[in-house]
DNA sequence: GCACGCCGACCGACTACACGGTCGGTAACA
DNA sequence: TGTTACCGACCGTGTAGTCGGTCGGCGTGC
């Protein structure tokens, strides 16, 4: 068996600092980018070893199967956003929480991809036995279980009317997330994201915010 | 060749009414129903044609290639849908043109088909080389362009306050259209769209509405 | 009123290719 | 010597699309 030219080489110099973890992080990296593109469906693991600098096989020997690649991409995605969401102390609560949400779009208004990847792995997702529809359904339900929360803690407090109705206001504001990123996916250049969503909250506020305080 | 028993009977009893008509009819449906679940990339013709009762070659006869198939479906969704809508006479106007959506959304709520068949192919569509693609931007440009001027319009009357920001509102609504689409694919049980949809549009309301008129 | 040629509906067999995954190996390092 | 990082060759399956054909009906010319 012959090894191509350079190959002994590139062993050589990952070989210093932990070569797997590195090959790993480029190829999750190498899948976003796809994933977001293409969707998981579509695109090949053979397209993510080559973008990746590895053979098929040589990806698959990190990375079980592709289903294992996906689980991987998503375990990454979840822990940056829940990172930057929650990242120190507990969770905003109350009007702060829909806050944190721009603040969270902003940031991802600077990183096409991962706006990419949820709009087409949801989307996907949305079949019973897509592999990451749990995933999915978890996220949801976990997205809704905050913002339920924090509308309950904000009628509490008295920062928000206590007719304001929960679910309805939950459901539309995940709606409102997803279907803008739908939007922006299609014609990236056309709007802001940050400014459309600014609109929704002031919306929000001013119908069910309590004036008084 | 032998062609199966009874083939002879049917071609015989579809003879009478066009039964290329009829084959593309329910080849269409049949696509609908896949494309739904599927969506549109990982659906296969074989299976359309499964479905609906012939060879995948005969079904290649009634449409050259797999996007054909895919833009007979879509014709089919763009046309029952403005029938719907704009069915007799012009378009609605105003806070009705907001109306309609909820009525719009209310018939689809009973057609899970086509709201899947929507999310999905919607989603991949974003994809620039994808064959729905430049119908997902039509579809998206003519529905800002009627709610845009339904607001302009509902301002000159004087329903809509002058200083609601246009784009804003129509790119909302929007979202929160396909957003509230997208969770209802996902869970369709454990939601109304109607119900939190018009919740949305009484915020609109509430908040842009002329409450001297 | 009937023979004939054409067309539309439909078929099975086949091709070319992409894709996910397996297997048995090599090379380096510890 | 065992472990980790990779590789090429190979395989089975699924898929879009082609090809050459059959069969029945319909219009046309006689």
């Amino acid at each position: 068996m012959s090894y191509p030219p350079g190959y002994r080489i590139e062993r050589e110099r990952n070989r210093t600092e932990k070569a797997g973890d590195i090959a790993r992080a480029k190829a999750i990296q190498a899948a976003i980018e796809l994933f977001s593109t293409s969707g998981y469906n579509k695109s090949s693991i053979a397209e993510v070893a080559l973008r990746t600098g590895l053979s098929q096989s040589g990806l698959l020997h990190h990375f079980p199967n592709k289903t294992a690649l996906l689980t991987a991409v998503l375990e990454q995605r979840e822990k940056e956003d829940s990172e930057f969401l929650f990242g120190e102390g507990a969770a905003p609560m109350g009007w702060a929480a829909f806050d944190s949400l721009v603040a969270l779009v902003a940031r991802n208004s600077t990183r096409p991809e991962w706006i990419g990847l949820f709009v087409r792995i949801s989307a996907e997702a949305t079949e019973a036995k897509h592999p990451a529809n749990q995933w999915m359904l978890d996220h949801y339900r976990s997205t809704r279980e905050w913002l339920t929360q924090a509308i309950e803690d904000g009628k509490r407090t008295g920062e928000i009317l206590p007719d304001a109705p929960v679910e309805a206001i939950v459901r539309n504001t995940i709606a409102v997330l997803d279907g803008l990123q739908q939007q922006w996916v299609a014609e990236p250049h056309s709007m802001s994201m940050v400014a459309e969503l600014r609109v929704y909250l002031d919306q929000l506020r001013a119908t069910w915010g309590n004036s008084q305080q």
